[in-house]
DNA sequence: AATGAATGAGCTTTCATTCAT
DNA sequence: TATGAATGAAAGCTCATTCAT
């Protein structure tokens, strides 16, 4: 056992958290608990993360934050919009299977927090709303999207809609891969956007 | 004490429990302060119900339930598939705006009710998703919607899409109004259903 | 057991309070422990006290401001400064012997509270200060007493000496009784103040 | 390491703690603050001190033996008991302007240490306070004093009324300097022990 | 000798729940 | 039925102390 600094146990730590506050929600969760999750006393997580909050909070900022910044630089690739959103929803499709722990977090506990903590951490969730939010705009420049009422509610519910497959899917207790449909989610909200007629 | 004085008080702690909870998160909400809401001692909350976990159940199996049961009365009124999912929407995006504290309890506390809570209120939900999937059944087999993936994961993601506009709204501080936008809300969502074409 | 509210109960929480921050200094002892002490459940403390500081505080403000006004209210009968002030002097001596364990905390844990508590209690003994200032003042006035350095200075010399007192009494195990040393004591500091005599 | 260095690091930690407990008191000061105050690191403090107790009584031990044992010889150069007193008294509140730090501890926390600490070091301050009842002894002796009662409580009494006099100073800011009342300070406790006639 | 990461005992405080009235 | 005083489990957090480096 190392006694210098270790900052692979923080990352252990924060992980633990995840994974605890993901099982018990946040206000039920034991800083016991994700002491225990993470071998280690429930004292030392006091040593990295100063309070419940902080190391809650730490989460979004730090591995969400990562998560948004690599969606973010990967869209670059894309040529257009259509398929700049085509890969958005796909990313997220992908980063929702592969970490369901967070994915509940951030479908269950997150939007609480807004009860209780700092926009701080808001804003990283804003963050990613926005990227959705300027691909539509660039479609509807483009030509692609025709859309009349405000792009970030559009990119809300996008958003939402992926998140609700997601909700669907953990209740159903991820059986099954959500990959074989990312086509057809894709197809029906991208066509959604493309066909909007107000023939009213 | 007649009956009819009794279940009134019972109506205001339900009504009560809505605004706190909704208020303060299930979690943090103190029976305090939903027995000071409803302007009755705390020790008389338990007269009515067995306990904090039952009083949050109560929400949903009784107001909830109610409403889900009205929307499913009412769309019968409509013809086909395509207006009485039109009529489904525009209702639940009325019933929103009508009772924000409900809905933010729909939104942020009832996911995580499952985590400790029976099944039986996650039944009262799936009850509306499935009178959605239903629906696009209907639409499905009369030709005017064409998808190939399960309609309950559909139903899930439309049900969704529009919490997640709730969701906005409640962030944005409820300062507009969502009836504006019933007609292109409506329109993105089945546009989708009725226009999946796998030509890419 | 009346579970009417219970002033009496106040009261033994309080007492018990005195006894337990006399014996273990107001840091070191538990909530529990004066839980222990008045019978009642740690819970109940806080019933009755919002927190640790107030229970402090509510001693010094109920237990020592009543015994001051009581100080204040018979020196009035007596007619000169001296009389004054050998009777003040008296009645603290009583009051040290009768209540060791407040004595324990004006003399130990008081003067401490000045770094985390508000000035409120502070003023409780200012008060008693002021007043033997005052006697000493109208022993001026009266051309009883000659002194020429500040009257708070030497009010506060007076209750500190007395103080001092206490504190060798209670080191002594308060194995004797101060009643038969009250004339003396007083004969030494009335004496010091009226033959001050600065032929240097 | 040469033994030197060690022990000027000693006496830092030693200083160091006189000033962090008398900001915070005993039981509220931080290792990690008097570490901190020392510019050492808190394991160090270990090195050279047991424990936390051990640390406050060497202050007692060490630092307060030294003044005492420094005003012992002092006095010796006096040649009768007034003298003797009266210079006792004048370094006694010398020492209190110089070291209002180690005053605080010795007005505040030292009471408390009978609570918790062996008596080790009440014996340090008894050695004073007997210094003080010998050289009054010596004037009943010699005639210049008239005092009934145990030349240890006026001892005490002495000696408390100028730990009163620091203790009002202290609660003044230190704003003013002791040095001008001297005089008047010592003329009235040695008056008194010199005039004490019953004759009321 | 010096460090500081790690530990865990122990504290205050909150609040759901009970139950005598 | 209605009340609210009383309870005590349970949680967050602090900090003296240890010990591997």
């Amino acid at each position: 056992m190392s006694r210098k600094k270790d900052s692979e146990k923080r990352k252990r730590i924060l992980d633990s958290a995840i994974k605890v506050f993901a099982r018990t929600g946040y206000s039920d969760a034991r800083m016991q608990d994700v002491a225990k999750e993470a071998d280690v006393s429930h004292g030392t997580v006091y040593v990295y993360f100063k309070n419940k909050d902080t190391l809650f909070v730490s989460i979004f900022q730090e591995i969400l934050g990562e998560l948004i910044q690599y969606i973010g630089s990967e869209i670059q690739k894309e040529k257009n919009a259509e398929d700049k959103l085509r890969r958005m929803i796909s990313m997220q499709l992908d980063i929702i299977e592969e970490n369901p722990d967070l994915t509940k977090l951030i479908l269950i506990e997150f939007p609480r927090s807004g009860n209780f903590l700092s926009d701080s951490n808001t804003d990283v969730l804003s963050r990613y709303i926005d990227l959705i939010s300027d691909v539509i705009k660039q479609g509807i420049d483009g030509g692609i999207f025709s859309i009349g009422i405000r792009t970030d509610i559009i990119a809300t519910m996008i958003y939402a809609g992926i998140q609700g497959i997601a909700t669907r899917w953990i209740l159903d207790g991820m059986s099954y891969s959500l990959k074989v449909m990312h086509k057809e989610i894709t197809d029906i909200l991208l066509n959604g956007l493309k066909s909007v007629t107000s023939d009213k």
